[in-house]
Parts: structure tokens; sequence; C-alpha cells
DNA sequence: CCCGTCCGTTGACAGAGTCCAAAATTGGAC
DNA sequence: GTCCAATTTTGGACTCTGTCAACGGACGGG
């Protein structure tokens, strides 16, 4: 997506039927410009740009532009939901089970693959979501310094 | 999993250090026999079993026993966590936008592939949690009946 | 039998998101 | 430029999920 102008922005939203709002463009561009941020830190930042947005008004233009597909929402387990403005690209996420942190990745197998599971049960499928869950670098060794020499530790959640 | 008899979930439980509690043998008795339940469904099912529980034992039942292996936790999008005891055969879901119906599917691509992306980034990955998207038979056929003759129609959330 | 640990209960609390009715804005028609 | 209907935004109350903390009871090793 990463648009940038006002100019275009105002066309996407009308080629969506959605009518252009101050509101609605300072959260698209912050999406755009803040990858995996949550519905409250848009709130926030659009604030900075136009002054004053009521939350509602920030769920209401996330779900509308998430309805449209202009956006995408992403709820791992345990934190808020986040958006992005990656769409249509297939692209997974690698969230880090302690530090929360998220990442893009590439889809593995190639274009769309996860659209056709082995046995659809008469689904309309339209998209595949694939969360990878582990442990990102930092949060290994973090753990690993603090492991040296202690017991078998089951993993916390 | 799919234990049924009380004298094998004793032994569950205290493999993995845990003490038996008739609490703890019916939240995971009902989770067995109601894949995809939410919590508060499993704290109604299990009063009517034992008579009573808290809200926060159940809680803390189904986090132990997340913890442990022996439950699945899955958090679709605007819903609440579902629980359920297939845990340990990388399957995925299929979730109805519309009805939020929950089906399970097998991997498609084989055995835990999707432990692999393309880039880890260095993380140590230890599940890969793929959710289909789309619309059940049963809406799209209400759908289509409903949108006869109609013009064309955004898809609603 | 004692003591430390584990477990269940209760009640307060927090975060995320939704509902609703009124006020304001948008955009097309004139 | 003005008007009007439809759409949006706003603010506040509210719900739903889930967590925290404190207390008391049960378990189990010694």
């Amino acid at each position: 997506m990463y648009v940038a102008m006002s100019t275009d922005l105002n066309a996407l939203f009308r080629q969506h039927g959605l009518q252009v709002t101050p509101q609605r463009l300072a959260v698209l561009r912050t999406v755009a410009g803040n990858p995996h941020i949550t519905a409250d830190r848009v709130a926030e930042l659009v604030r900075t740009e136009i002054g004053a947005i009521s939350r509602q008004s920030v769920y209401n233009a996330l779900g509308v532009l998430v309805d449209r597909g202009l956006l995408r929402r992403i709820q791992p387990v345990g934190s808020p939901a986040l958006f992005e403005d990656r769409v249509n690209d297939n692209h997974h996420h690698l969230i880090c089970r302690e530090c929360g942190r998220v990442e893009d990745v590439d889809c593995a197998v190639g274009r769309r693959p996860c659209l056709t599971p082995s046995d659809g049960r008469g689904y309309e499928i339209d998209e595949a979501e694939v969360v990878y869950w582990g442990r990102c670098p930092d949060c290994s060794a973090r753990r690993e310094s603090r492991d040296e020499g202690a017991g078998i530790r089951q993993p916390g959640q």
C-alpha cells in the first residue's frame, strides 16, 4: 500500500465508497507509517497529527478500513489487535512470546499457498493467517544467561 | 489426547507434576468433550458437572493445562480464547467470519511444515498457528439467497 | 503430626472494545 | 454558494475477558 500523499488517499477512499474525513486520513497514514500498531497507539499518534480524535472514531476508521481491505488486523494471544497496511501479499508474522515483538516474514511456500488447506470443508476461504510463535534472539539470549547453572525450567506461558 | 477415564487423568496430571483436583479434572474433561470452547462456557459446563467452580479457577486450570501442553489455546480475532485438547499434531483451524464456527483441518503441507518460515530472523520457533478465514457453507448459502437480484455488495466484516 | 507448598475462592481491578444518542461534517443537488 | 440527507464523529456508559492479590484450606513429604 504505502501511500503518502493526501490526494492519493482521497481517491483511494472514494474508490472504496468511503467518505473522506481528516480522521480516516490520519488513521490510515498512521498505520501505514507504523506497522503492527495498536488501536490505542494509533489514537495517540493521530492526536499529535490532527489534534484530537475520539477513541470510537479510531475504532470506526480501523474497522471500516479493514473491511475494505485497506488494512489488515492481526490479533496475537495476550495482546490487543495490531494493524498494518501490508495487505494482499500473503505475508505472515513472527511473534516473540516473551516481549511481544512482531516481525513480518514472507510466505515460505510460495504464493498464497495456505489458501488451500487439505480439506476446506466447503468453506469459501479468503485469507490464511499464519503466526510463528517463539522467542526472539534478544529474549533467547537473556534467558540463556539467566538459566546458567540452573536446573531445567518449564518455559513460562 | 482424548482421555476419558479418571484414572488415566490422575496419572496424566501426576506425570506433569500437577495435583489432582475435581476442578482440574472437570475442566480437562469438559474441554476434551467440547473442542473450541471458551473459558466461560467451560465454567458453565463444569458447574453442571461438579456443582460449582470459581471463574478464577477455570482460568487457573486452563492456564496450567496449556502451560503443560495438555491443552491448546487459540485466539481468533473478535472472539474470546478457545481451548481444545488436540495438541502436538500441528493441525490448523478454519473459522467462519460470519457465524464464528470453528473446524479443525489437518496440515496441508505435511509434518509441522510451518515451523520453518523463509527467514526465521534468529527466532526459536516452537509453534506455527494457522487460521483459514472464510465463510462456512451455511453462511455462504444464506448470503447467496439473500443477494439474489441485488447489486454488488461489499462483504461485511 | 508439622510445615511448606500448592490450590481454590473471593473481590477488586484493568484493558480492549462496543453501544447509543446527539451533534457535526461530508458531498451531491440545486 | 446553499441546502439537505446521509454519513461520521463524539463522549460517556457499559460489557466482556482476563488478571492480581489476599486469604484460607488441602495436600504431602519428612
